[in-house]
DNA sequence: AGCACTTATGAGAATCATTCTCAATAAAAT
DNA sequence: ATTTTATTGAGAATGATTCTCATAAGTGCT
């Protein structure tokens, strides 16, 4: 099991109490892509009083040590991620909300060879797809919370 | 030459001046990708006083009808060109803030069938690089304003 | 453990983009 | 020209996020 306070220390960040709390929420399974305000909510529940400048305000620190990774999905709150899969891609559900991600191998070599040959250094990139998940939802998966593995995966 | 009354009337929408003044700047070469409050300006330059809800109201009546695409690149800010363009992705310099255009009938083959394939009815989609455009800067393109044509184009 | 030094936290104010409210106005319909 | 209905403008309101600054907590060193 992977040691938070280590991970923090790795991370070049200071082992405080609500960086702690808020790294066990985001490692935890029930939670994948969350926002500032949910983790200020969940944490709540489990009775720890962090608050919400505080939470915006790791949530940025560990963007910036590349323990999380941010999201500005559509609707104009940023959503965050533990760092702990390959580069993938999302959909997001504007119905149910659910956000599926995906894994493309040859989509990513086909923007970073277009990159490189337009002449651009890419630093990063977004790919959303939005639209409703009717057929998941029809074989009963979508409702379910998003897993942790990557939902889809596209091979070479 | 596009009659813009007629425009407006075909989308619906009551033809004003507010309504006739942007849509003539977004049809302007000069500007492609544009922010309302960057509009705003551009209005109070040319002499119209036309306020700053009024310049959103407008900017989202022309999205509701399809005549203008909202981006939501990073940084908070959303930004809106004319949907005058096949479908197209964007390359963001962050260093300069160029936006290029490009193209790949492959890509967006892929995308729609990877999102079929999973059972998800694409409504819409969005797919930003972001990086610095060095290379294209070095051949003197990267200062220049945006071009109304596609900047680059992947041929299947 | 105790002290000093540095960094993080909390609460609320401040900011920024965007939307809302509502009375005044302008466009379209009759 | 008159009525009807949609749009505008100014400023207030909102919502997400950041900032400020006094207080608290972590870390390193006696
Ligand atoms: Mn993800
Ligand atoms: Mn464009
Ligand atoms: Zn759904
Ligand atoms: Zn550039």
């Amino acid at each position: 099991m992977p040691n938070i306070p280590q991970n923090l220390k790795q991370a070049g960040l200071k082992t405080t109490l609500p960086r702690i709390k808020i790294l066990e929420i985001l490692k935890n399974n029930e939670v994948r892509h969350v926002s500032a305000e949910d983790v200020y909510k969940l944490l709540l529940e489990s009775g720890d009083e962090i608050g919400l400048a505080t939470v915006y305000r790791v949530l940025t620190d560990f963007e910036n040590s590349n323990l999380v990774i941010r999201h500005n999905f559509e609707g104009g709150r940023s959503v965050f991620e533990l760092n702990d899969q390959p580069e993938h891609d999302h959909m997001v559900c504007t119905e149910c909300g659910h956000v599926f991600e995906f894994r493309d191998e040859r989509m990513n070599e086909r923007q970073k060879n277009l990159a490189t040959n337009a002449g651009f250094s890419i630093a990063d990139h977004s790919l959303y797809v939005y639209g409703t998940c009717d057929g998941i939802k029809d074989r009963g998966e979508c409702d379910m919370p998003p897993r942790r593995d990557l939902d889809i995966i596209v091979k070479k």
